[in-house]
DNA sequence: CTGTATACCATACTGAAATATGGTTCAAGG
DNA sequence: CCTTGAACCATATTTCAGTATGGTATACAG
């Protein structure tokens, strides 16, 4: 007998329970279960599910409670699949175009979401109440930012805010148009620096809509 | 009466739901529900239930299903929340050291995992049967690849794959050591380009370990 | 004033899900 | 040889979840 590994019964068990939560949502009944595997009895199911709770790769948090197992760490980990932890992510919202006025999320302008990690934001966004209210992500675009490792396409995951530091950089509203530059101060003054030579540093007045966070690019 | 907008009660059933949803897993049964709701009764939150079905904000694919609620997408943008599809996502290991041997991924180099939103690699990655299994995450280091927007610090999320096309971004393992580069070819044999005047075009033998496809980098 | 929707309560019915029990192979170990 | 456990089947029972029905009170629109 083995008490570590799986079956290979076993192990299809976990995969078929697995790819069910992924597909619906929701763990499987037992019956559904049987379904998946084949089997023309839930009995089958029941002695499945049993022997992988005994061995620790699911858990029953309640008795005669509909579909109430999980896998646990230990299958996530054998699995290699992320965990139903629907906190863990935030849905942002993709803005097609300058964000302007106030409210800062017209509908018109959102142009679809962005699925992200809570972790790629929370080390650096200031921890407040809600913070995926105060997300949202902006397609960069142009090379005034080549020097900060920021491309046409990138898609910048920013916080809206209108605090920012000496060195953030952040998305500016000048006159309408937004843009993306590093906070810089030159004599005193509040100024927006491009991250290209062939850019020009800007000093006309301008109105922080939020701080750059983070970063995805696809390639 | 208002038919976009929800009423106070049914904004928190939305609520509630969605915070039953983040803590347990699985839709609440409309007991619980009314439990969380503080109702005495199931038929209030039948009710509630029926509204927001009917306002588009929950949906039930089939009937007599328990737990069979699900969020729609609209819900889901309301509440401003990632959902509930494990299936969105992938956990990839992040690698410490460099990928060496086969099996490429040693335990010892795991430092971690990164969650990452399947829509972030699917347009790019090949269709395999299971993609998540062929990611992993690595830390670029050195400035070799600046000109590709790619600094130091940045995650790399790499599909390990053996095959690449001419420009591709990939990593490469030369005697051992791995290295960030683009595919380039010269004088009719393979080389690896870095994206930075100070480096120098690498024409040594090397070994494609995978393709870049894409990158996050968090400020 | 009347119809309609919200927002609750109470109760009863039905189907589904979990559970219990018992059976049959088959393979491996003592 | 006998026991044990995996891996299936079949069936019955109990509890739970979804549904149906009907009630009250309030608010708002026509």
């Amino acid at each position: 007998m083995q008490t570590l590994d799986l079956t290979p019964a076993q192990f299809k068990a976990l995969k078929c329970f697995r790819s069910f939560l992924e597909d619906s949502g929701a763990s499987p009944t037992l019956r559904e279960l049987a379904h998946e595997m084949g089997y023309g009895a839930v009995g089958s199911a029941q002695d499945v599910v049993k022997a992988l709770q005994k061995k620790g790769f699911l858990s029953i948090p309640e008795k005669h409670l509909s579909r109430s197992l999980r896998l646990t760490e230990k299958a996530e980990q054998l699995l290699g699949v992320a965990k139903s932890a629907v906190g863990d992510f935030f849905q942002i919202p993709k803005l097609g175009s300058v964000p302007a006025g106030n409210p800062i999320l017209a509908i018109e302008e959102k142009v679809g979401t962005l699925l992200i990690s809570k972790s790629l934001v929370s080390k650096n966004a200031k921890p407040k109440k809600s913070l995926s209210n105060n997300l949202f992500a902006l397609a960069a675009t142009g090379d005034s930012m080549i020097g900060a490792g920021i491309l046409d396409g990138d898609w910048l995951i920013v916080e809206s805010t209108p605090e920012a530091a000496l060195g953030d950089i952040v998305i500016a509203r000048i006159e309408g148009d937004a843009t993306v530059k590093r906070l810089a101060k030159v004599k005193g003054k509040w100024a927006l620096k491009p991250e290209n030579p062939d850019f020009n540093l800007i000093t006309s007045p301008f109105e922080i809509v939020g701080r750059v966070v983070a970063l995805q690019r696809v390639f």
